[in-house]
DNA sequence: ATCATGACTAATG
DNA sequence: CCATTAGCCATGA
């Protein structure tokens, strides 16, 4: 049978992830305007450790949530790709402008 | 309940 | 620019 294993999320982790999910294409976001969006200003560190886990990095776009001192922050599949995805973004909305 | 962890931040040297 | 530091907080052991 089905041998998808079921994740569970904590409020807290659906609030960041629902976030994240609103950064439009091309977009970045701090850490910090992530954790005060969701009504936990302090929380920044918190948020980070959400995103660090995130099992769908190819649907829920943590690449473009970077740290609030211009740094590009962690990213599981490698800060190079990171650098690579933010970049690509622009141009796609660039060509699609 | 306590404790360590960490993709952070702001301030300081 | 880099290194250090204190503050911060959800989470899991």
């Amino acid at each position: 049978m089905g041998k998808i294993k079921s994740i569970e999320f904590t409020a807290f982790e659906k609030r960041v992830l629902k976030e994240v999910l609103k950064i439009p294409l091309g977009k970045v976001r701090t850490y910090k305007w992530i954790a005060k969006r969701i009504g936990k200003p302090k929380a920044v560190r918190a948020v980070a450790n959400v995103l660090r886990k995130n099992p769908y990095t190819l649907f829920i776009p943590c690449h473009r949530v970077i740290r609030s001192d211009g740094k590009i922050g962690g990213y599981s599949l490698g800060k190079g790709v990171k650098v690579k995805l933010i970049e690509l973004e622009k141009k796609i909305k660039e060509l699609i402008k």
